[in-house]
RNA sequence: GUGACUAUCGUCUAAUGGUAAGACAACGGUUUGUGGUACCGUGAACGAGGGUCCGAUUCCCUCUAGUCACCCCA
């Protein structure tokens, strides 16, 4: 597939594309040389620029938004189900808040953040995730001191410098649950249950959970030394990738796809032999109100996630399709420490995001119904200058009395705007002529039966509906 | 960040070393104020830049973008 170009961008016919080109190719290299001044500089000519979205960003078409609306609106009800009250976080923070959150020697932060500087001089980047903007929130506001658990529900964009392909774009959209203040298990199961509560409402099966818990950071530092005493021994059978690992990272090493390193890590520690007595007390328990509530789960060792603060719980969301290829849809954990270690009062935490954009891949591919928008069932067709300006009040008003009304005001022949209204399905099409114009009246037509009839303004109302709900009861 | 494959109207496809054909969609018309079919017509594309060549959409290179695998994750 190609780049697609929109057909509602089309619509600007006088510019032909090579006339674009013409005129932009000999000016546009003074523009250019400015460009290149800079280390890395694109490639791209200013045209091109133009009418291309960048790398992994796209356009979300009114083709595609009754998929997004269905979404937005099961977060949205979920969300006030489970008692989240929605937050919404700049897009940009200071850099210094990822670092902090996310760690210094994650994947994410690493390599995938859209950072900049600003006029000003600051550091920032785009979030790459929303857990840190809203710890940062929740401080900044002194949400502490709120009743517990404070559920704070988010949903928008997200960026990270990642190279795309399907259900991997450098913008995506989440969905981010998060609740602060309560360290009971059965609020890691209420999230995994709500998490999947959305994800079924939105008619996704074959969805799994994969569980883990790593621990707090003692523990987990015990466990990496007994990892990486393991892993050391038999160093040269891992690839080069994992090598590197074991110093920076070395429970990553178990996320690795290589063949030779799976046997390896096959008999490695776990990460739950060396969980901390609270710890393992925990899951155990998360794991006895996960079967409790029948969610369909599977406990993953392997499990690490790409962020730094979590603890304890960890979990992902794994939908399989038809060729048994699993992915993810989501995830989260617990982060206990966050809160503290950027600055404020102690407090636990846990929460999860939705990757709506693969949601919405996956909801496409297991043919699952878009929201439908109510369509329009009454067609408005005028004739005539001064039908033309009596039929934008008539728009007006009927629309006042809830009737949905399409027009196509920019035609001229009757003819053609029937058509319109006929292609369009409509039940009924009100005309107002030259004659109705001057009469105040309107002829409302019956589009199902080809009947007629002229009526006063005043009556128009009525007489639309009284067609309407006599076809809707017939449909039943 | 690494590797592989791909790139023609809005969409889906075709052909070609001599600048491109069709289908769907769009727009207009078939006697001027009445729609589903039919018929006619109109507009619309070789991703960008370089090279080879008398000549390139076609061959080569670079870039860009998309898809896939890796990496990572959502």
């Amino acid at each position: 597939m190609s780049q697609k170009k929109s057909a509602l961008a089309g619509n600007g016919k006088g510019v032909k594309k090579t006339e674009v080109k013409k005129a932009g190719t000999t000016k546009a290299s003074s523009t250019k040389n400015i460009a290149t001044k800079k280390t890395s500089a694109p490639s791209v000519s200013q045209e091109e620029m133009l009418l291309q979205t960048l790398r992994g960003m796209r356009d979300i078409l009114p083709d595609e938004q009754p998929y997004w609306e269905r979404v937005r609106k099961t977060l949205t009800h979920s969300a006030q189900e489970y008692g989240f009250q929605r937050i919404d976080t700049p897009l940009v923070e200071f850099t210094h808040l990822f670092t902090r959150s996310i760690g210094t020697e994650t994947d994410i932060v690493e390599k995938e953040m859209y950072t900049f500087t600003t006029r000003g001089g600051d550091k920032v980047s785009l979030r790459p995730e929303f857990t840190a903007g809203i710890a940062r929130a929740f401080i900044e506001h002194g949400m502490g001191v709120l009743p517990k658990p404070v559920k704070l529900f988010s949903v928008g964009p997200v960026y990270r410098y990642d190279r795309p392909q399907e259900g991997r774009y450098r913008e995506f959209w989440q969905g981010n649950f998060d609740m602060f203040g309560e360290s009971d298990p059965i609020l890691d199961a209420q999230t995994i249950q709500l998490a999947y509560r959305v994800v079924s409402q939105l008619g996704l099966r074959n969805i799994e959970f994969q569980v883990n818990s790593i621990g707090v950071p003692e523990s987990r530092r015990d466990y990496e030394k007994a990892l990486v005493r393991y892993l050391d021994a038999q160093k040269n059978k891992l690839c080069q990738n994992c090598r590197d690992r074991l110093t920076v990272s070395p429970m990553r090493v178990l996320d690795c796809k290589e063949d030779k390193c799976i046997q390896l890590t096959a008999h490695a520690p776990q990460s739950l032999d060396y969980l901390d007595e609270e710890s393992r007390n925990h899951f155990k328990r998360l794991l006895e109100y996960l079967d409790e509530l029948e969610l369909p789960y599977t406990i993953n060792t392997r499990l690490v996630r790409g962020l730094n603060y979590y603890t304890k719980t960890v979990f992902e969301i794994w939908s399989t399709d038809k060729d048994g290829k699993k992915y993810s849809l989501g995830g989260g954990g617990r982060y206990d420490g966050l809160i503290q270690s950027l600055g404020g009062e102690s407090t636990p935490a846990i929460g999860f995001g939705l990757g709506l954009d693969r949601i919405i891949l996956e909801m496409k591919r297991t043919q699952v119904k878009p929201y439908n928008e109510p369509k329009a069932r009454v067609f408005l067709a005028q004739l005539g200058d001064m039908a033309k300006k009596k039929s934008l009040k008539l728009f007006a008003e009927l629309e006042k009395n809830g009737i949905l009304i399409a027009e196509s005001f920019g035609r001229g022949s009757l003819k053609s705007q029937l058509r319109v209204a006929n292609r369009l399905g409509v039940e009924v099409t009100v005309i107002v002529g030259q004659k109705e114009a001057l009469d105040e009246t309107a002829i409302v037509k019956d589009m199902i039966s080809g009947t007629q009839e002229t009526v006063t303004n005043g009556r128009i109302v009525d007489a639309i509906k009284k067609i309407l709900k006599t076809n809707q009861e017939l449909k039943v």
